[in-house]
DNA sequence: TACTTTGTTCAAGTTTTTTTGAACAAAGTG
DNA sequence: CACTTTGTTCAAAAAAACTTGAACAAAGTA
C-alpha cells in the first residue's frame, strides 16, 4: 500500500450513514418543519446539516436521508432562501456543499423575512379593499358596523407589524452559544 | 297585523345572506388561518362570527358559509377551545349561539397556548432523549459533537420560553379599539 | 313513550400538498 | 466533440389534510 488509511477516494470522506442521535435530531427538525408550515422533507435535510461540522453535498443529503433529487434539489433551495442553509464551494470539490445556519436569529430572522412580512404586505392591500367596500354600504348601521370591523382590524394589522421587530431582537439577545464542536 | 315588522318568528331574526364586505373578511381570516397552519373552515366561521354584532347558531354559521354540519361542529369546537369563540345561551333560544372574541391578546393568548405550548412541552421529551443517545455514544469526538448539538438546542429552547411571555405583552398593549357598533 | 330538535362522530370522498423520477440543461473533462 | 458529473424542472403518483353527510347520541316536548 502506498497510502495508508485513505478509503473511499471518489466519495467525500464522510460518514455514509446516521447516528441514532442525528436521526432523534432529523425527526425533531421533521416535526418543527410541519408546525411552521413548511413539508417535512426541508426540516429533515436541515436537520441532517445541523448534526454535521462537515458540508454536505446534495448527493450526500439524499443518500442519507433516502430522499429524491428533486426533494433534495427543492428542499435546498428553499432553505438557502430561507437563510438557514448556505452553500459554500469546498477547494477542489465540484459539487455545491451545504452548511446548516445555527444560529437562531438568523433562522428566525429569515423566516419571518419570506413568511410573515409578505403576508402583512399583502394585508395592507385587503384592508384597502374592505375599506372600500364598506364605504359603499348604503345603510348608515350597517356602515358603522363595517368601519367598526375595518378598524378593529387595522389595529391588528399595526400591532403585529410592531411585534415583528421585537421578536427578532428578543431572540437576538444571548446567541453566545457553543459553536462546532470541530474548528 | 297584531305585531308590526316582526318577520321571521321561527329562525333567529338576522340577515341570511353576506354583504360583499363580509366576503372579503371572511376570506382574510380563511388565509389567515391557513398561514397560521389551521383549517381553511375554521378562519371562514371566525371571520364570520367576527363581522356580525349578533350572535349566530350552528345552523345560521352552516348555511351562510355553505359548508357541512361535520365542519361546522369541529371548528366551533376548536375554535372555543382556542379561545377565539364563546357560546352563549341566548334566553328563550335552545340552540347554542356563537359569538368572536376579539381582543387580540386573548386570541394571540389562547393560540400559543395550544399551539405553540405543547410543542415546547415535547420539546424538552425530546431534548431528554437526545441527550441520553448521546451520552451513549463511545467514541469522544463524535459524542463532543453531539454534546454541542444538545446544547445549541437546549439554548434554542430556553429563548423560545423566554420569547412566548414578551409576545403576549407587546400584543396585548393598546388593545383599546373600537369595540362593537351596536351595543 | 314517541317525536323533534340540536349537536357529535367518523368512514369515505374530495382537495391540496408533497414527493418522485425521468427528461432536460449546464458545465467541466479528456 | 463526446462523455461524465451535477443540478433543475415538472407531470404524475403518493401522501396528507380537509370536508362531507349519514348514523348516532342527548335532551327537550307532548
Amino acid at each position: 500500500m502506498t497510502s495508508f488509511s485513505v478509503a473511499n477516494v471518489s466519495s467525500s470522506n464522510q460518514k455514509d450513514y446516521l447516528d441514532e442521535w442525528e436521526i432523534a435530531v432529523i425527526d425533531l427538525f421533521l416535526n418543527a418543519a410541519n408546525s411552521f408550515g413548511l413539508p417535512k422533507s426541508y426540516g429533515q435535510i436541515y436537520g441532517l446539516l445541523f448534526c454535521r461540522d462537515q458540508s454536505l453535498s446534495m448527493d450526500e443529503v439524499m443518500k442519507l436521508l433516502e430522499i429524491s433529487k428533486g426533494s433534495a434539489s427543492q428542499g435546498l433551495r428553499a432553505l438557502r432562501q430561507l437563510g438557514a442553509v448556505s452553500s459554500v464551494f469546498e477547494p477542489g470539490e465540484r459539487k455545491e456543499m451545504f452548511v446548516a445556519e445555527i444560529r437562531l436569529r438568523k433562522l428566525v430572522g429569515g423566516f419571518l423575512r419570506e413568511q410573515a412580512d409578505p403576508h402583512l404586505d399583502k394585508g395592507v392591500g385587503r384592508l384597502k379593499q374592505i375599506e372600500s367596500l364598506v364605504n359603499d354600504l348604503e345603510d348608515v348601521d350597517a356602515r358603522k358596523r363595517g368601519v367598526c370591523r375595518h378598524e378593529i382590524l387595522s389595529g391588528w394589522h399595526r400591532q403585529m407589524s410592531r411585534l415583528l421587530p421585537w421578536v427578532k431582537m428578543i431572540v437576538g439577545k444571548s446567541d453566545r452559544l457553543p459553536q462546532k464542536s470541530s474548528d
